[in-house]
DNA sequence: TATATTTACGTAAGTACTTACGTAAATATT
DNA sequence: AATATTTACGTAAGTACTTACGTAAATATA
């Protein structure tokens, strides 16, 4: 089983499993001792029908939570062996209604003794433990209700892919990269205006020489991500044309991209930083929020698209 | 799925059970999003694979404790879909070796990245655990290896059946009961000689009138076990004719009248318990022994079946 | 009141294992 | 060298669930 050693940690999934296997073997040969004439695996559903009497298929399943399809196919084995009897219900023409036969009983009565015993044992094996199963158990099953295992590996993933992005400053050979991410998004949910290509296509002059910066995003040796940080009059930022490759998305690359601007931002002493967005661009709006903007109302846009403004004091 | 509830800590292994499924479960979405066209059933096989290519079915059914035959049915799929390879042993014409094939290895590769993920998402998981459920499990594990459930529970179970059993003194209307129980296992080994006969249907007179004692053990309202405690000269005592019934055995009533023939005598102020047995009565000697008897050589016996004498200085 | 939806249940088929069995090759025993 | 046992493997069948589907009754909606 050099399996599990080498696998290690990942696999307390399959390590639980084959403690609870070890378990369900054991409680096995201990209902073939006490000589009960019932499968182990009709016990939930015989212990539910002995606590309480007259339940339903689905009732039972809810209860032992499994699907009625098997407390059905359970149901209709202990039949034949005459533990169970099923009625009608005279209310409720789908219903059918089980309980305990005669035999059955008996058969509780003899569990009974079992099940005090089982348990003692289970309690005395748990009460051995320097490290507490129990609780542990119970924490577990929090912790994993509060994020599942499946957000936590996502987590874990893009913490990965965040590594291995790495942000950049402009150089021309950058130009149609910046040109194209913006184009990109601005055609999918607008139309491209002349202000945009004033800048998309003259950023040396337009940003970077006006004392602005331009980031990039490079993943994988490929640029998939921009976004600009203008300076306007005073000493105030604009942060402008951000895009990032659809295929690209889920890395947090605008994150790191608005970060970036902020943190140059801030080194050169801005007391705030602008924005100007479309609310149609709800991930956008939100990344936004994140990164600390507030909604203002400044002066007029140059864009048409344009319906929110934000700003960002530093 | 209050079912659990009202067991309690009986349930631990379906407790156990049911997380560990959780963590199956969301193991099984991590394998679609990571887009790794590998079923999840299949990874133990092909992570083994992974690290050591050329093995034979049976030595990676070892390898992950699983059948061969479910490693085989597993390699039949793994190989329709292009990720295996296999080869006839030169050697051993009986074994078909197994590898990944290139694609296999492809797709290791981006399996490498998903387990570093769920590697690192389960150690996280494990270090925000107060109670630490690692080292539960392997102290678990350790103490379940030491002392199975089931020997606990059937333990649960004799402790329980201890306290039935109810230890009584002699009246005249458990005559027959001590002749019964003693004739039915002289007879199984031996045959019943004329001392036995004088004893057995005259306690009255030839042990209790003498000074000497006789217990009957009382199960659920029938006798299943009796001893005498018979004076000797001095301040000795003989421990004899200890008979329990077959199916009250694995009570320890041998114990419990041993146990009270025992207290009796050192209430009197005896000094010593003397006994005669044969060696082929191995569980009664072992009794004997567990009670504190030694082995000694006294005077002759007057039965035939003697072969050895023991005694317990108070 | 007619029709659609929901609920309760059973049956069938699928899944992922297992055990059981058969075959062929290798190894041990006589 | 002949025979018996062990080993490696595949296939079949069984198990204990599940999901999917169909039917009938109850309930909601038009």
């Amino acid at each position: 089983m050099d399996f599990y050693q080498m696998t290690g940690k990942m696999a307390v999934g399959s390590r639980l499993r084959k403690l609870s296997d070890t378990l369900t073997e054991n409680a096995t040969k201990v209902y073939a001792i006490y000589g009960v004439d019932l499968e182990p695996r009709w016990f939930p559903v015989f212990y539910t029908l002995s606590k309480t009497a007259g339940l339903g298929v689905t009732e039972i399943a809810q209860s032992i939570g499994q699907s009625h399809a098997s407390v059905s196919q359970i149901i209709t084995k202990m039949k034949k062996k005459g533990l169970i009897l099923e009625v009608k219900d005279d209310l409720d023409g789908r219903k059918s209604v089980v309980e305990l036969s005669s035999k059955g009983k008996e058969v509780s009565d003899k569990l009974e003794q079992q099940m005090l015993d089982v348990k003692s044992a289970s309690e005395e094996l748990l009460s051995e433990m320097q490290y507490d199963m129990w609780k542990s158990i119970e924490e577990m099953e929090f912790l994993l209700e509060q994020r599942s295992l499946f957000e936590r590996v996502m987590n874990k993933r893009k913490e990965r892919e965040v590594q291995k992005v790495k942000i950049i400053g402009y150089s021309d050979e950058y130009q149609q990269h910046f040109k194209q991410l913006n184009i990109e998004w601005i055609e999918a949910y607008f139309k491209v205006e002349k202000t945009d290509l004033l800048y998309l296509d003259n950023p040396k002059s337009y940003i970077i020489d006006k004392g602005g910066y331009i980031f990039f995003a490079e993943y994988e040796g490929e640029i998939v991500g921009t976004c600009a940080l203008a300076k306007m009059n005073g000493d105030a930022f604009e942060l402008a044309k951000m895009g990032v490759s659809p295929k690209a998305q889920g890395k947090s690359i605008g994150w790191l991209l608005g970060q970036a601007c902020i943190s140059k931002a801030r080194e050169l002493g801005a007391k705030k930083i602008f924005l100007e967005s479309n609310t149609r661009l709800t991930p956008a709006i939100n990344l936004y929020h994140k990164l600390g903007f507030q909604k203002v109302v400044g002066p007029p846009s140059p864009y048409e698209r344009a319906n929110i403004q934000m700003e960002l004091t530093l």
